[in-house]
RNA sequence: CGGGGUGUGGCGCAGCCCGGUAGCGCACCUGCUUUGGGAGCAGGGGGUCGGAGGUUCAAAUCCUCUCACCCCGACCA
């Protein structure tokens, strides 16, 4: 590639409307541009690092038996409505109708579609185990697209399938995708964790997640710091245990906290650590009606907990209805008396609490949870680092993390009602047991950048980096530069080494920004040191590390940098 | 969907509060000089200020509505 002749469009400064750092750096180097919210356009560098990642992704997933597909973009809105997600998922989801008036969608995903071929396909026992993979566009409305190319309506993805007899196969399938995904991260250069996460509507048996470590990702995970226990989970799930405080000796009574509203207005007038108060939380379940939720004064509910426990999605109340469930304003109520069912927290089963006196400027103090009021205990706050790990009782670490990749025990959830099924050996009717696997390759490219990248730019994994080698062609108009240049270009490509030549009319110091913004691993000079002693410099973007050799060492050099990298 | 913010040449911004008919840097074009970390000088092209309506002698600037985009939260199959 010559940078005369190609569609590389550096920005010298941040885009305005980018805020995350794999964001900024894609814009300014030319990968992507955004044409709508959560939309983009690939430039040809990043198509580049997209097809790199789609080929290790191939390799990875053939190896393993997998046999690659293509299903449509747009479905027929029947196969949604058999698996009864037509009506499950809600704005998500593009609809639309055909000329007919037939209703439509736009696919997020493909388990409907499986089951449908599935139910066609597969007959007998002899027909399983199937993996069936493809690199398709995914459709999804996000409510609120964000941070470039981490979260968008339209992207790639590749998403399996397996299909198996039971569920003991299934897990030979979902622990085979395991190890696929775990040598495809490490071949990209990523820093990541496998963590416990929640099915969430997907359903099924459980699931997990590959998490890369970066402050743009939109997901948290609490991880032991013990690497002999190796706990780790999506803080959706993760369970920790906190240090309990020492409670005062004191009896049950009620103190006046007049005009106080929140937990460190109490704990402040109070005199006392917020670790010895009650945060008393009304929530509205659709179902259920109004629930009152406990945690420690110093936690956060979290609510997909809450959501899990109860079986449905509630939603906080409102003043008006917390006065109307409690008879007390907001910073007033407590579980005492209260006339709604109560979850509390475990970190509260045992201790003598200060909570809200469902009476408007009163609080009680020294109060129990099981005597002064019954409650169901459940896990329900979020997790802080130095909490300990509920397996082994190290302190466990949170941290902010990018979902690369998800695996999903489905189990039957949409053979049965597609109708998936297969005979066994016995000749019995029995469903097909599903999973299903995805990996989002523009998610792998951001968080590359995101872990690789320095003050200069982005530097890329050798892996996935979109060319190998850049040559800065110094001098442009001498004859002898030229046709150096020209030779260790061709040189490259002859040795397997893909280079781009900065052969434009530019001045140096444009060309060595652009070489280190771009992040491609390795850069040659040619410039004076060559029309003076026929020397050029191969430098590491990584590392900096610099050889200086003739043009005829140009490719060695190249190689020797490469070994010296840690992810090659 | 709730909260906050921004829309002015290709990009990044100023001007808006205190209406008077658009400016800066970069980029782009021409010429000369320059050529190892985003060059200098000179000359030049390009925008009616997201859109619609209104107030006014006069609107980028004031009012109303609307669209788009960004950030926080909710949601995330």
């Amino acid at each position: 590639m010559r940078r005369s002749r190609s569609l590389v469009p550096t920005l010298r400064e941040d885009p305005a409307d980018a805020e995350a750092l794999s964001h900024r750096l894609m814009v300014r180097a030319g990968l992507v541009r955004q044409l709508a919210a959560g939309v983009y356009v690939y430039l040809p560098l990043g198509q580049r690092v997209l097809d790199k990642v789609s080929a290790i992704l191939r390799e990875e997933m053939n190896a393993i038996g997998g046999q690659e597909i293509t299903m449509p973009v747009i479905h027929p809105a029947e196969i949604w409505r058999e698996s009864g997600r037509w009506d499950a998922i809600g704005g998500e989801m593009f609809r639309l109708k055909d000329r007919y008036g037939r209703d439509m969608c736009l696919g997020m995903t493909h388990e409907e579609v499986v089951a449908w071929l599935a139910a066609r396909e597969i007959r007998s026992y002899r027909d399983l185990p199937q993996i069936w993979y493809q690199i398709q566009t995914k459709e999804r409305d996000e409510a609120r697209p964000r941070s470039g190319v981490l979260r968008t309506r339209e992207f790639v993805m590749k998403d399996s399938y397996t299909l198996d007899p039971d569920t003991e196969a299934l897990e030979r399938s979902y622990a085979a995708h395991e190890a696929a995904y775990r040598r495809i991260f490490d071949r990209c250069g990523l820093r990541y964790h496998v963590v416990q996460s929640d099915p969430g509507m997907m359903g099924g048996l459980g699931s997990h997640e590959f998490m890369a470590p970066s402050p743009a990702g939109e997901d948290e995970i609490a991880i032991c710091r013990s690497p002999a226990c190796g706990y780790a989970a999506n803080v959706e799930l993760a369970t920790g245990v906190p240090a309990p405080p020492a409670f005062p000796a004191w009896t049950r009574e009620e103190v006046p906290t007049p005009g106080v509203r929140t937990i460190a207005e109490v704990a402040a007038l109070l005199g006392i650590d917020p670790r010895l108060t009650i945060k008393s939380l009304l929530y509205v379940a659709p179902k259920a009606g109004p629930v009152l939720a406990l945690v420690r004064g110093d936690h956060a509910l979290h609510e997909r907990k809450l959501a899990r426990a109860l079986g449905e999605e509630p939603r906080p109340a409102h003043p008006d209805e917390v006065r109307e469930a409690l008879g007390a304003p907001v910073g007033s109520v407590g579980p005492v008396g209260a006339p709604v069912p109560v979850l509390a927290d475990e970190a509260l089963r045992a201790g003598a609490w200060v909570v809200g006196a469902n009476r408007e400027g009163f609080h009680l103090r020294g109060v129990a949870a099981g005597r002064d009021f019954e409650c169901r205990f459940v896990d329900l706050h979020t997790v802080a680092a130095g909490e300990a790990c509920p397996r082994c009782g190290t302190p466990l670490d949170v941290e902010r993390v990018i979902e690369i990749g998800n695996i999903f025990k489905l189990g039957t959830k949409y053979s049965v009602p597609l109708k998936a099924m297969y005979l066994d050996e016995a000749g019995h009717e029995r469903p097909i047991v599903m999973g299903s696997y995805g990996i989002g390759p523009a998610r792998i490219a951001a968080s590359a950048v995101e872990q690789g990248s320095d003050a200069d730019g982005i530097v890329w994994p050798w892996a996935i980096a979109p060319y190998h080698v850049y040559i800065v062609l110094v001098g442009a108009k001498d004859a002898a530069q030229v046709a150096a240049a020209e030779a260790i270009y061709a040189a490259c490509w002859r040795q397997g080494l893909e280079a781009i030549l900065d052969d434009r009319d530019e001045r140096p110091g444009v060309k060595f920004k652009d070489a280190d913004l771009l992040g491609i691993p390795v850069r040659v000079t040619v410039g004076n040191a060559f029309a003076k002693e026929g020397v050029v410099e191969v430098r590491c973007r990584r590392t900096r590390q610099e050889i200086r050799t003739s043009c005829d060492g140009v490719v060695d050099a190249v190689r020797t940098l490469r070994a010296g990298l840690a992810t090659p």
